[in-house]
DNA sequence: CTGTGGGCAACGTGCCGACAA
DNA sequence: TTGTCGGCACGTTGCCCACAG
């Protein structure tokens, strides 16, 4: 019969989890202090809805644009039709803002990347109807059992389990003239039923025990996600603040949802990493800075940027917010998709971190600024701070 | 190359739009006055996230359990994937709610079922690969272009457009032993272009040109809709209450989504029929009743009940509100999934209506009521009030 | 080393009337 | 009147290797 559909609980596989994320997402511990930004959920709510937070929906002039909170609880999931990974929190924001004053340790983050996986680009070939999938000949070797290439020719039947603990089967085989490793029968039944097109990737583990695991990850094409129909975008961007709101004024617990491959930024980040981030660097405007972003074959590489201006993103909805709020240029033309805004825990800089006591920061808040002196307001009152 | 995927510029057929939808689902007019039930959109929002409002949501205790509103605007639109369809409403909070003692005309309604058409719920055998669609007789003949006999066999080509706009080849010819008429080739694509599996049902219409329109209605299966991953329910639910709030208090334009086969009611009331519900007719325990239910042949029958309580659904919450303010009990024994509560406009009286004075609901909210001392409280009101 | 394509066999899709419900 | 089936033709799927980038 066809899959059990209990998903929420049976436990997600971590490893393969965070294999489909990529090698950037990074989840807090559970237990842990983490900093929770409003602006950056509605961010994410605006990718899959396609609109953006209206200038209409109502102040919360209490919720603050970061929250403190504790990690409650974490659960990790995949959706049932896409495959698409995401995470759900339970944040408990804390009731005494001051702890956020006191500098932590980094805590350890868990971004468990297997080892022993591969991952590739579908072609053309291993999408068509016409043949099977072509395994490059390094990955078969080192994440699949090795063959007995005694048999004429050598081949062995492959199971892989998949987020929602399905299993797959597929024939194995090394063949051809050259030799070469193929996924033969059962393939086209994945590619089908999980519907891949050329450009996106699957991903195979070997895991501790010696099972296999499989996973996907879809090409960034165009954001195809239908408008909820559920609710309006408004609503939901309104729900987000309300939600946050609520829960500060209360010190009770929601819940919110992280899509990694859809979020355009983390927007739940570790306490510790945003101290040490606004605390203890320096950031000014023409200072060179790096930045790790995924590359196509899902490893990690560094950009060089130099920061153009430092100043709220959103000065009238959410002033005096580290969220996005330095303006930088990117070195490589290939910059064109790279955003032009981020914030201070995503860099790092080149010149060499210091200790300092934070920056008066609510001393802004009883000016009035103007959007295009605000860059420079900034800049000034850093620069005096030192 | 694919269909244009513009959902939202192009129009809607209405027509066809109210055939899939079903015979029950009535919208109001543009711009007439209607009721707005917080309380049946978040009923709504729970059938889809498969979770209930929480009790630990924020109050908002300026929010009425109904608000008048004036409907701005209304877009009908069928979902990209699944062609569920639903109505997105704006609607605008009446600044003067004494508006509503006003007793109002009744507005007409735009529940334009169509008359040249035919439903048909789906065979194994339509829905194999095996062969293609049996046409009932009566439908063919009534909908479908007259075919010319004389042909060897009598055959034609039909062309029907789905609520994308999207044109769909069929052709249909008339043979076997006995005689019969057959949707062939094109079949199959449009089967699984739709997911269609036995059960589902699909319906033609013949509209004024004579232009061949078609839908799909799917059986009401187990909701698989999937956690949403995009807004936590909690979040969605205070999204409504918070929306609905600021939009009253600003009398400003706010947007929801009617998902006309997934809500269990309809949570935007004609004020009128609202009106004389509530005001003109008189409910006791044990008053008879019928009401419209749609059967599996998509047609409407009524059902016999009888009023068993009356009394709030949520008294802490919504205190005081009319949405399925009626505890009921259902004649036929397979009411086994027929609604316990039922709202007042939903029924029609077996007693003559009458015109009265509103009954003093306010009255009712300056007592501290128990849980199960409610009903008999307010029907010992509501006899008072005679 | 691996992406694409020609060749070809096996299989599934889909059109037909025969039944029977 | 219409749902399901056996029969059969034809188109697609899918496994093989050759070749080239």
């Amino acid at each position: 019969g066809p899959p059990a559909m209990d998903q929420g609980e049976r436990r997600i596989n971590s490893e393969l989890w965070h294999a489909c994320a990529g090698p950037l997402v990074s989840l807090p511990p559970v237990g842990s202090q983490v900093v929770y930004f409003p602006q950056g959920h509605s961010e994410q709510v605006a990718v899959s809805t396609q609109k953006e937070a209206d200038t209409h929906i109502p102040n919360y002039p209490n919720l603050r644009p970061h929250l403190v909170c504790t990690l409650d609880n974490i659960t990790l999931h995949a959706d049932l039709e896409t495959d698409e990974v995401y995470a759900q929190m339970v944040l408990i924001p804390s009731q005494d803002p001051d702890k956020e004053t006191m500098l932590l340790p980094d805590a350890v983050v868990q971004n468990k990347q297997p080892t022993e996986y591969f991952c590739k680009t579908l072609t053309a070939s291993d999408t068509s109807t016409h043949g099977g999938f072509s395994i490059p000949r390094r990955a078969a070797e080192k994440v699949f059992p090795t063959l007995d290439y005694n048999q004429q020719p050598p081949a062995q039947e492959l199971v892989a389990r998949d987020l929602h603990d399905q299993d797959w089967h597929f024939r194995h085989i090394y063949r051809g003239q050259p030799r070469r490793h193929l996924l033969t029968t059962g393939w086209s039944v994945f590619v089908s039923a999980k519907r891949l097109q050329a450009g996106d990737a699957v991903l195979f583990i070997r895991d501790d025990k010696g099972q296999l695991l499989l996973g996907i990850r879809r090409a960034n094409r165009l954001q195809t996600m239908m408008p909820s129909s559920v609710l309006s975008s408004d609503s939901m961007h309104i729900g987000i603040l309300a939600a946050a709101s609520h829960a500060a004024q209360t010190s009770s617990r929601f819940t919110i949802f992280y899509n990694p491959r859809q979020s355009p930024s983390e927007f739940v980040i570790p306490l510790a990493k945003y101290q040490k981030a606004v605390y203890s660097t320096q950031v000014t405007v023409g200072m060179r800075f790096r930045m790790v972003f995924e590359t196509e074959e899902s490893t990690v590489r560094r950009y060089m940027g130099t920061v153009t201006g430092i100043g709220d993103l959103d000065p009238v909805r959410w002033p005096n917010s580290h969220w996005r709020s330095l303006k930088v240029g990117w070195d490589e033309s290939t910059a064109g998709e790279r955003q032009r805004r981020v914030s201070l825990w995503e860099i790092e800089p080149l010149t060499t971190p210091f200790l300092s006591c934070p920056p008066p920061l609510a001393s802004r808040s009883k000016r009035a600024r103007g959007i295009h002196g605000e860059d420079e307001d900034l800049e000034a009152l850093m620069k005096k701070s030192q």
